[in-house]
RNA sequence: GGAGGGAUGGCCGAGCGGCCGAAGGCGACGGUCUUGAAAACCGUUGAGGCGUAACCCGUCUCCGUGGGUUCAAAUCCCACUCCCUCCGCCA
């Protein structure tokens, strides 16, 4: 959600935001107007509502003098005449107070089409409109080393890491068993990521990934993103996709104090996507599945803090990408291809060398206070309370750091190097065929 | 799943249907006192909408959520949600 105020005074601006994702122009106007009806019908029932109280607080004390000297006829004919209008006005505020809760409720309903005001740096277009910002490594040329690259799932398979036979055998295709080394691979990233995070203040949380509708709302992902959410229909629950919607849910209707920011948390969660519409897509291997472990950042701040913190996690990104030795890039995501609750995207894409290309394993977004008005987290700044604002990263989203690093550092007999920093957490400097 | 109890402001906790946005306490903040602190005393202390913007002021809404009764609901009635205790089942 959008603070309002920018309805009110500059529409253009939603108008352009909406323009340059590629999203419905149109409903920027019809909330001008949903929003003029319910200011006007909460007035209406507010000025009726202030009539009415006058009246009853006469009623009482007379209707206490009637009682106790019911000879008095001009009381009591007083007492008669005031019921009678409040009587008539009870119906005129109960029919007013129908009219501002419907177009209260249709206004929010209109709200919730609107994504977020994209930053105007963003690049305007699709997903294929990324701007690079940086491309950092040389991938190697295993020309010249003499052999040709195993892909990371022929490796997984010679190294008993990767099971994606029997993965679809008990789930389904898109399921993956992690054996052995693979799953040893799995916690020792786990805990190189937790201990930089941590290293740097970020508070470690295990969350729920079963979470109320509520939650999914709130983040942003029933929107466009809705067809790819697991959803528990018996229970009206849904399954995460990410750890960013119970950590942004952490604090939800909570006005946090402003010197406790940035609050920063770091979630290790099982992540669930349908990927409905990517049919015959990375169908080989785990680069596209439907349940993953990741590690994810999520930082609560000060709006006017936002930026330069969407830097920072970037910075962090970077720090765990370099660690691991494999090669990527930095792009500046496109406006169409956002998301509903950033306004502006940074993914850090790392080489997979079998594919000669470059892909997504770690994204950032600043969702500014996008996701705070809608899940109600504020903060009391000196005597004011105001929005904040929350930002998201990956640090490490399993699978495809376990593609990458399988591909990026595999020798001519099949066995993987370890890099220096993972050797501690995996206990050995190589990865040999079982 | 069965039985019972509960939900009020940052926290605890009171609240005959009208004078209740709500006593009292704690905490926090400001002040007096003090060399400084503590104590004591005095004061302030929820959120949101609207009134064109700020301040003041005014007004409305919010006592778990939704509905109902009533001229009038924190208070009465109904449904739901969540929490606690006990029993059963269970990772």
């Amino acid at each position: 959600m959008i603070d309002p105020k920018v309805l009110r005074e500059s529409p253009d601006v939603l108008r352009e935001s909406q323009r340059r994702r590629g999203e419905d122009v149109a409903v920027i106007d019809r909330l001008v107007e949903l929003d003029r009806q319910r200011r006007q019908a909460q007035h209406d029932y507010d000025e009726l509502r202030a009539e009415q109280k006058q009246l009853s607080k006469q009623i009482g004390p007379l209707q206490g003098a009637v009682k106790k000297n019911p000879d008095d006829a001009g009381a009591k004919a007083e007492l008669d005449a005031l019921m009678a209008r409040a009587g008539g006005l009870s119906d005129q505020v109960k029919q007013a107070d129908a009219e501002a809760t419907r177009a209260a409720q249709e206004a929010d309903e209109a709200w919730l089409l609107v994504s977020n005001i994209v930053d105007m740096r963003s690049p305007v277009g699709g997903e294929e409109d990324f701007a690079v910002l940086e491309v950092v490594g040389t991938p190697r040329d295993f020309s010249t080393e003499g052999f040709a690259p195993r892909d990371h799932l022929e490796l997984g398979e010679i190294l008993g890491a990767i099971d994606v036979e029997r993965g679809a055998k008990v789930s389904g295709s898109r399921f993956y068993f992690l054996t052995g080394p693979g799953a040893l691979l799995e916690l020792a990233l786990l805990n190189l990521a937790v201990a930089q995070a941590t290293s740097y203040g970020f508070i470690p949380v295990i969350p729920p990934v079963l979470v109320s509708p509520r939650a999914m709302e709130g983040t942003g992902f029933l929107g466009q993103a809705a067809e790819n959410v697991y959803r528990i229909e018996s229970d009206d629950m849904y399954l995460v996709g990410t750890a960013e919607v119970p950590l942004a849910g952490l604090h939800s209707d909570e006005i946090l104090p402003a010197d406790s920011l940035p609050l920063r948390y770091v979630g290790w969660s099982s992540c669930f996507r349908r990927e409905a519409g990517s049919y015959g897509k990375d169908t080989r291997g785990i680069i596209r599945v439907h349940q993953f472990d990741k590690v994810e950042m999520f930082v609560f701040c000060r709006p006017e803090d936002a930026e330069s913190e969407h830097e920072r996690i970037l910075g962090w990104e970077r720090e765990f990408m370099d660690k691991l030795e494999i090669p990527y890039r930095v792009i500046d995501v496109a406006t169409g291809d956002l998301g509903s609750s950033a306004a502006r995207k940074f993914d850090i894409e790392a080489w997979i060398p079998t594919q000669g290309t470059y892909r997504e394993v770690t994204s950032t977004s600043n969702t500014t206070e996008f996701q705070a008005r809608r899940l109600g987290i504020r903060m009391r700044d000196g005597d004011e309370t105001r929005a904040l604002a929350t930002l998201n990263g990956t640090l490490c989203a399993m699978p495809r750091v376990i593609v990458a690093l399988l591909e990026n550092h595999q020798r001519a007999d099949g066995s993987v190097s370890v890099p220096p920093a993972l050797q501690p957490f995996l206990g050995t400097d190589v990865l040999r065929p079982s």
